[in-house]
DNA sequence: TAGGCCATCTGGTCCT
DNA sequence: AGGACCAGATGGCCTA
């Protein structure tokens, strides 16, 4: 049931970056003990080697520059990582958007589809629209002959459609584009992807 | 319980 | 210098 079908409910709990990092017990802090290791440790080791060393008078204002130092370092990190959080819950939107315009992508019993499932899908299926669309380009110019290959794509001239004038809201300046469908009715095909023969639809997740 | 999927953190690299 | 992007690492959750 879409357990996972919420990054919210697992995402950005922002309530992770008011921990510090040396000292948490977050993800973050539980995570990599290399890494986190290897980050605390260069704070140390910068503070340590930094604070170690000198003496004299200057030492204090020293050790005062050292813990802006890592304040500041740590605000950097929190403001890195809300970036990249961010980042990827704008992904992950931009890959829900491309899950709606999936066909059998969504519905009530349909578990969401994973990222990697969902780019092969759309790329499967941008390919069987393509082949569609070439079949369906044959079909015209078998039906019509020269009269519509001379106005489908035709050279840049006004529209010449088959069946006389071209429909009223194109105008005589409407140029067919390739690749792009036509909007007059005799070209319109039905875009709903639910109508796609099944016999196309083993493509999809090969 | 193993494996898949995911979110997050982090350091590096490239770009503006 | 700061931001965007990327890849690796890690731990949590879920399912078979």
């Amino acid at each position: 049931m879409n357990s996972d079908s919420s990054p919210s409910s697992r995402a950005s709990s922002p309530d992770m970056d008011h921990h510090h990092p040396v000292s948490s017990s977050t993800q973050a802090g539980k995570m990599s003990e290399s890494k986190s290791a290897s980050s605390s440790s260069s704070v140390e080791s910068s503070s340590s080697s930094g604070g170690g060393g000198g003496g004299g008078g200057g030492n204090n204002k020293l050790k005062l520059k050292k813990q802006v130092t890592e304040e500041e370092m740590y605000q950097l990190r929190l403001k890195i990582n809300g970036r990249e959080r961010k980042r990827m819950h704008d992904l992950n939107l931009a890959m829900d958007g491309l899950r709606e315009v999936m066909p059998y992508a969504h519905g009530p019993s349909v578990r969401k589809l994973s990222k990697i499932a969902t780019l092969l899908l759309a790329r499967n299926y941008i390919l069987m629209l393509n082949s569609s669309l070439d079949e369906m380009k044959r079909l015209v110019g078998e039906i019509y002959g020269g009269q519509h290959s001379a106005f489908h794509c035709g050279g840049g001239g006004a529209a010449a459609h088959p069946g006389g004038s071209p429909p009223a809201q194109l105008g005589s300046g409407f140029q067919h584009w390739a690749g792009l469908p036509c909007p007059c009715a005799i070209c319109q095909v039905p875009n709903n992807p639910e109508h796609v023969p099944s016999s196309k639809l083993h493509i999809f997740l090969i």
